[in-house]
RNA sequence: UGGGGUGUCGCCAAGCGGCAAGGCACCGGGUUUUGAUCCCGGCAUUCGCAGGUUCGAAUCCUGCCACCCCAGCCA
């Protein structure tokens, strides 16, 4: 998407097979089976298909790999696309599926069974694991390896037509039970499965392997490079061979990048669908995830997402990238995009005593502190106001740059105060501190010298509105926490979650819709939910907090 | 003990025989009505280790070491 990254392997090789005439123009592919959400993974393998292909002006298709219906459905389909579209890729043509060419399929590998290349085998899974062999020893050859062409024609043709159960028979591809890579001792081309399919209901019984379909597919639809992280290294093999073997309209070359894990979180299918099982976060959608979904709405943007996948690279090394990276990202965007405003987390009454009680200001206020072309907004001013209780102490050093009792502070977008009094109701808890304004300090500093230490944040006692704020941190207090023997659900962390039923925002904040990113001054940027925001009863997701140098000395 | 990969700063990552880019993180300093942003500066005499070739190596050769992937009728 930008050119900020300076270069990859995959461009070199793209580069040269353009130079050298292999390819005459790029087209790409995205294979996702539909059987779970995309996640963070995902995304970057999405950006290194599209964005491939088009920095050299190619195309990238998007392709269901549906050939296991027992795992699939539509629901995962639609979700799918919805992903890819909010990430803002656009995909050649149609959407694609695996299951489009199942008939193609099945006459390459009736082609194959005549070249006696393909047998049906009757091993059953236990017998046929048996014969592989291991890592270390060889595989031996299937008592059915040699069977004729006319009975391998028949059994197929009979598996094809429901004769036989799930699990007697499979279709195998004859090539070296000897073989010191696993994928070529006589890989597994059709299974089969009795289940209707999402998409093909119940044409059929016998279903291609992921190893007889991928090539093929890639080959029917013109794929000049096919991309796939690093554990589909060993069956590349495979790959070459059934395009070597089958008369197909083109051959794509497969290359292998390392896959992504993000430090800090989870990323296989299995552990989110258990976190979401488990009940651990609400959805896959939950703001925690580290689903597409999730981190949209959780306040993530396509444009950080991109950019974050643009800033660790595509190599063929495989490590952890650390999450700060992710964040940093979105900072940047936000930074740079979201209107600002107040919003009183833990408020903590203050009563301005000089101010007159139905005195009402209407303050202007810059929307964004730099950005002049998103406006202004509104700050009613009035004498009774709330800040964030965190923001004033009887007493402190001078490092606190905060309200201090008989000290001043610089109430943001507004007037200089200085705090007089503390009231205590009987239990000792603080309820107000009263306060005066500091004469002639709205946009100027106090004409006696004294400045302010600091700058706060406040909402109007009366004007301000309510909002429900929900507080969210990392899911995860480890940062591998699937690595290591113990579940991963040990490392969760406890406080992933805080939510604050009742905070003050400034009525400004009131009118936002659905999705708006909006940074509250001080305390970082917040998006309005998506599917529980109203305006009569806003919420907000904190997407990330602001960078924090101080709490950390 | 089989095969396939990967090893450059805490993390990501350029580099492809001519003398270690960049980003994140971190640490200073400046500006600031967000302890934010922004700005300036610091941060690998060294490229998994050991030999070798060469005037010269992270880049070539040899041998080790570490880590990852493969024994689903999953993808």
């Amino acid at each position: 998407m930008d050119e900020r990254n300076t270069s990859n392997f995959l461009q070199a090789i793209v580069t040269e097979d353009l130079a050298s005439g292999r390819v005459t123009e790029v087209k790409t592919r995205f294979p996702p089976e539909p059987n779970g959400y995309l996640h963070l993974g995902h995304a970057k393998s999405i950006s290194v298909n599209f964005d491939l292909a088009e920095r050299y002006g190619g195309r990238c298709n998007l392709r269901f790999d549906d050939t296991n219906p027992g795992k699939e459905s539509q629901e995962y389909i639609d979700a799918i696309q919805a992903d890819i579209r909010w990430l803002g890729y656009v995909w050649d043509g149609n959407v694609k599926y695996a299951s489009s060419y199942f008939q193609q399929l099945y006459e390459w590998a009736v082609y194959l069974v005549n070249q006696g290349h393909a047998y049906v085998c009757d091993l059953s899974p236990e017998e046929a694991r048996d014969y592989r062999g291991t890592l270390t020893l060889s595989g031996r050859n299937s008592p059915y390896r040699q069977r004729s062409v006319a009975e391998n024609l028949d059994l197929l043709q009979r598996m094809q037509a429901g004769e036989f159960d799930e699990g007697a028979k499979v279709l195998r591809a004859k090539i070296d039970m000897s073989s010191p890579n696993m994928n070529l001792r006589d890989p597994i081309l059709y299974r089969i499965r009795k289940v209707p399919h999402h998409q093909t209901g119940h044409d059929w019984v016998i279903y291609p392997t992921y190893d007889f379909a991928h090539g093929q597919e890639d080959a029917i639809e013109g794929i000049t490079h096919s991309i796939c992280t690093l554990e589909f290294e060993d069956h590349r093999p495979l790959y070459d061979w059934l395009l070597e073997h089958l008369p197909v309209p083109s051959k794509p070359r497969q290359y292998e990048f390392g896959r992504l894990n993000p430090s800090y979180t989870v990323t296989s299918k299995r552990k989110l669908r258990r976190l979401v099982d488990d009940g651990v976060v609400s959805g896959w959608d939950d703001p925690r995830m580290p689903t597409v979904c999730g981190m949209r709405r959780r306040g993530y943007t396509p444009t950080a997402i991109r950019r974050f996948c643009d800033m660790i690279g595509t190599t063929r090394s495989d490590g952890v990238v650390d999450i700060a990276m992710l964040e940093f990202a979105i900072r940047e965007d936000l930074n740079e995009n979201a209107v600002r405003g107040m919003c009183v987390l833990d408020p903590l009454k203050i009563v301005l005593t000089d101010y007159p009680e139905q005195q009402v200001e209407e303050l202007r206020a810059p929307r964004h502190p730099s950005r002049g072309d998103l406006g202004e907004r509104l700050l009613p001013f009035t004498r009774e106001l709330f800040i964030d209780a965190a923001d004033f102490r009887e007493e402190a050093n001078k490092k606190y740059k905060r309200l201090v009792l008989g000290k001043r502070v610089r109430l943001r977008n507004a007037y200089v105060i200085e705090a007089d009094e503390l009231v205590r109701d009987d239990s000792g808890n603080m309820t107000e501190v009263r306060a005066h304004i500091v004469p002639d300090t709205l946009g100027k500093d106090p004409a006696d010298g004294i400045k302010a230490k600091g700058v706060i944040h406040w909402v109007s006692a009366t004007h301000g509105r309510r909002a429900e704020v929900r507080l969210y941190d990392r899911l995860f207090s480890h940062e591998a926490p699937d690595r290591g023997q113990g579940d991963f659900l040990e490392h969760l962390n406890p406080d992933s979650l805080q939510v604050i039923a009742e905070a003050w925002i400034e009525p400004s904040l009131a009118e936002v819709v659905s999705e708006q990113h909006v940074q509250f001054e001080r305390e970082g940027y917040f998006v309005a939910d998506r599917h529980d925001s109203r305006a009569d009863k806003p919420v907000f997701n904190r997407t990330i907090g602001l960078r924090d140098t101080w709490s950390k000395g």
